[in-house]
DNA sequence: TAACCTTATAGTTAATTTTACCACAAGTAT
DNA sequence: ATACTTGTGGTAAAATTAACTATAAGGTTA
C-alpha cells in the first residue's frame, strides 16, 4: 500500500498536536496497529498523495484524527537523515497544531490500536525519530508562542486571564507573576473584553476575553510587534 | 539524468545564499544553461541523493558554487505546492546560507550559465516559486537575526561597530542609532576586542571586534537572550 | 449571618532599559 | 591651522519591567 503509485514514497507528514487543558500541556500520539512498528507511540504522519499539497496533506491527517475542523496548522521543520527510517529512504516533514482540546473528538484511523494524549514533560518512547521531533517542535513552540500570538488557539474561544497565564506558564515551563502578566495584555489591546463572566466557580467569577485575528492585523500594519 | 537511480526523483534542495558588501545585502543567483528553464535565474538547488541527509544535500550545493568551506548552513522551510514544479510533481526543502561575501569565490557548476550577486531589494524574476522561496526567507532572516546573533556570518572575522550597524540596517531595511547601537551590543559583552584597528580609512580608525561562539554559548548557558 | 476562603483586579514604587540627543576625540584632507 | 569625517563616551527624560501591596467580589462554612 505504501508503494501505490498514488503516494510519493521517500516522503511523509507527521504531526505534533498539542492541546491544553487544565494547566497542563497535551501532545496527541497514536499506537500503531499494523506494520514493523506495531505496539510503538508515534506522532500521526502518513504518505504524502501526488494530488495534494504538502499542507493539504497534513490537513488530512489532522482531520484522520478528529472532527473538528478550522485548527491552526503550521508547517514545522523537515527531518531527512539517512537512519530516520530503518526499512527504505525517507524524509518527513513535521507539522504543528494548536487546538482547544475540549472541542477536539478523538477517533482513531483504521491503522491505529489506540490514540491519547500525553502530558509533553511525560511522553513514551516513540517510533523512528518522533521524540526528536517532537522536543524540538516543543522547545520551537516555546519560542514561537513569546513572539507571535497564537497561545489562543489552545484555548476555548472565551477564556479568562488565569486560563493564559497558565496556558503561558505549561508552555514556558515557569511561574509568571500573575498582575504583571495581565497588564502587559491587556496594554497591548489584544484582547476583546466578551461582557461575559465566568460561571459556576466557587469565587469571585473573572471577565471573560476573547482573541481577535483582525484586531491583531490592524495592530500588525501600525507597526505593533507581539512579545510576551 | 534527473531520473536516474541514486536520486529522489520528487524531492529537490534550494540554497538562499546571502551576501553582505558596502551598506548591502546580496543574494546569490544561477542562471540555467540548460533545461526548460534555460536563461532563468534561480536559486542554486539539486537533488538529493539516497547516500546523502538533507543537510548534506545542501552542504554539497553550497560547495558546487564556492570554495570555503565552515558556511553558516540552516534549513528554512519546505515548499510543496501542487503546481510549483511544472514537469511534474516536485517538492523542495530551502535552505538559506549567510556568507563573507569577500572570501566566496564564484564559479558556475556544469549546468549553470551564470552565477551572480543580486542585491535583496532588486531581484529578477525567478523559476519556478524561487522568487517566493527567496521573498519569504528574506523576511524569515528579518527576524531571526533579532533573536539570534548569526549576522556576524556575513560580516569578515573581524568587524568595526559600523559595519555590524549597517549590515543590520541593510537587513532590516531601517535606519539606527549609532550610540545606541554600539551600547546595546558591547553590554551583551558577546564581542571580543581584538585590540586591532581599522587600516587605511580616511578617518580615525575603529576598532576592530570579532564574535566567539563559544562566549554565546557560555552566555546562553547563564540565561543570556540575544534581542537586537 | 458573619467570618473566611479563593481568585479578580487595581494600584505603587524602585529599578532597569530605551530613546533621543550632545560633546568631544582622533584621525585625514585642504 | 582649519575643516571634515567617523569613532566613542556620556546624559537625561521617557518608557518599561519587576516585585509587591491592597482591596474587591464573590462563594463557603461555622
Amino acid at each position: 500500500m505504501q508503494y501505490s503509485d498514488n503516494i510519493i514514497d521517500a516522503l511523509s507528514i507527521d504531526c505534533v498536536i498539542f492541546g491544553f487543558k487544565d494547566t497542563q500541556l497535551y501532545v496527541l500520539l497514536v499506537k500503531h496497529g499494523i506494520g514493523p512498528t506495531l505496539g510503538q507511540w508515534a506522532l500521526p504522519g502518513s504518505w504524502i498523495r501526488y494530488n495534494e499539497s504538502i499542507d493539504e496533506a497534513a490537513s488530512r491527517i489532522l482531520s484522520s484524527q478528529t472532527s473538528v475542523g478550522n485548527i491552526y496548522l503550521e508547517q514545522f521543520k523537515t527531518f531527512g537523515d539517512l537512519e530516520r527510517f530503518p526499512a527504505r529512504r525517507v524524509i518527513t516533514i513535521a507539522y504543528y497544531a494548536l487546538v482547544n482540546i475540549e472541542k477536539f473528538e478523538l477517533h482513531a484511523g483504521p491503522t491505529e490500536a489506540d490514540v491519547q494524549w500525553f502530558k509533553v514533560w511525560d511522553v513514551p518512547t516513540m517510533a523512528f525519530d518522533h521524540k526528536i521531533i517532537f522536543e524540538s517542535c516543543l522547545s520551537f513552540l516555546k519560542h514561537k508562542v513569546q513572539h507571535e500570538p497564537i497561545g489562543f488557539n489552545l484555548l476555548p474561544a472565551k477564556f479568562t486571564l488565569l486560563q493564559l497565564l497558565e496556558l503561558y506558564e505549561a508552555i514556558l515551563n515557569q511561574k509568571l507573576d500573575k498582575s504583571n502578566f495581565r497588564k502587559k495584555f491587556l496594554k497591548m489591546n489584544l484582547l476583546v473584553d466578551t461582557k461575559e463572566r465566568q460561571q459556576d466557580v466557587s469565587h469571585r467569577a473573572a471577565t471573560l476575553y476573547s482573541f481577535d485575528e483582525n484586531i491583531y492585523n490592524k495592530l500588525l500594519d501600525k507597526g505593533f510587534i507581539f512579545e510576551v
